[in-house]
DNA sequence: CGGCAAACCTGCGAGC
DNA sequence: TGCTCGCAGGTTTGCC
C-alpha cells in the first residue's frame, strides 16, 4: 500500500490519460473489494467524461461530468496501471478495466482487495463517510505545527500510533512515520501529547520534506507498489530507518553489532524501525 | 473515548 | 519439493 507519496504517484499518472476523455468501455470482473462495488457500476461510468484526477489523504477522488465523483482507495496492495487496449482476459487479481475513449486501458488490481472504488457527489464530497473524518492534508501550508499540536493534545497514545489515525493528519502509514520521526529525532515510544513546540517544529518540517522527496522519486516500491506506467518507484533506497533492522542508521557513526543498529519493535500491531541513540 | 487484538485477503520468503 | 509460520505501503470492528 500505498501512503500518501504512492497514491500521488499513481494520481498523477492517471491524470495524464484521463483528463478530458471520456469512458468508453467499463468492466468489472468482481464486485467485492473491501467495499462492495456499486450497484451499476460499469453502466454509471461509461459514456461519461473524466474532469480531473485529484487525491485526498490516500484517495484517488476522481471527477466525471454532472457532478460524479468515483473514489478509489489502493488498500495495501492495489495498482492502477496504464496501456494500450489489449483483447487478453484480465488477470487473476485485475478487477476493473476502464477503457477510454483514444485507445487507453486502466487496470485496476488488487490481489488482497483491500482497495475499494465507491461514488460520491462533487457538491457534498466532504461530507461523504470515507473523508469526512479525514485530518489535514500534510503538505497543504494549513498543517503547521500549532495545528499538529492541537490535534495531539491529550492523546496518550504514543505518537508513531497517533500519526498513522486518519482523523489526526491524512496520508501518513507505516513507512513515512517512521521515517518523519527518524528525521525528527523523535522517539515512536513518545507519547503523543508530551512532544514540545519545539518537537513539534521539527516534525512537520520532517513529514512535509519525506512526503516531498518521496513523490518526486515516485514512491516506494517493496511488494506491490507501481507507477501507472507499471515503473518501480525508488523512495525505497533511501530509507534511512524502514526495514532496516540492525543495520547501521545513517546518522550514527556506532557499530551496528555493538549497539545493536535500528530497532525494529511493534506498536499497534505494526512494525516501528528507530534510532535509540539518535531518537529520543 | 482509549487501547489493543483480530478481522478482512493473498502472496512471498524463511525455516524445517 | 512442500509444509507451516510470520510478515506485508490499510482500515474497521469488537471487546474490555
Amino acid at each position: 500500500m500505498p501512503e500518501l507519496p504512492e497514491v500521488e504517484t499513481v494520481r498523477r499518472g492517471l491524470a495524464v490519460v484521463l483528463e478530458g476523455r471520456r469512458l468508453a468501455r467499463v468492466e468489472a470482473f468482481r464486485p467485492d473489494l473491501r467495499l462492495p462495488l456499486p450497484e451499476h457500476f460499469a453502466e454509471t461510468l461509461t459514456g461519461r467524461r473524466i474532469e480531473t484526477v485529484g487525491r485526498r489523504a490516500k484517495y484517488l477522488v476522481i471527477d466525471l461530468e454532472d457532478g460524479l465523483v468515483l473514489l478509489g482507495h489502493l488498500g495495501m496492495s492495489g495498482r492502477m496501471l496504464v496501456s494500450g487496449l489489449v483483447n487478453t482476459p484480465p488477470g487473476k487479481h485485475d478487477h476493473v478495466r476502464f477503457a477510454t475513449d483514444d485507445g487507453t486501458l486502466v487496470t485496476y488490481c488488487d490481489p488482497r482487495r483491500f482497495g475499494l472504488l465507491a461514488f460520491a457527489r462533487r457538491e457534498s464530497l466532504a461530507e461523504h463517510p470515507l473523508l469526512r473524518d479525514l485530518g489535514p492534508e500534510p503538505l497543504e501550508d494549513a498543517f503547521s505545527p500549532k495545528l499538529l499540536g492541537v490535534a495531539l493534545a491529550g492523546k496518550q497514545t504514543s505518537i508513531k500510533v497517533a500519526l498513522l489515525d486518519q482523523r489526526l493528519v491524512a496520508g501518513l502509514g507505516n513507512i513515512y512515520v517512521s521515517e518523519a520521526l527518524f528525521r525528527a529525532a523523535i522517539s515512536p515510544l513518545r507519547t503523543a501529547a508530551s512532544l514540545t513546540p519545539r518537537e513539534l517544529g521539527r516534525l512537520v518540517p520532517a513529514i512535509k520534506a519525506v512526503l516531498t522527496e518521496a513523490i518526486a522519486a515516485g514512491g516506494s516500491s517493496l511488494r506491490d507498489h507501481r507507477q501507472t506506467s507499471g515503473e518501480l518507484g525508488y523512495f525505497q533506497h533511501s530509507f534511512a530507518v524502514y526495514d532496516r533492522e540492525g543495520q547501521a542508521c545513517p546518522g550514527c557513526r556506532c557499530d551496528p553489532a555493538r549497539t545493536g543498529g535500528i530497532q525494529r519493535i511493534v506498536q499497534g500491531g505494526r512494525s516501528t524501525f528507530y534510532c535509540a541513540k539518535q531518537q529520543s
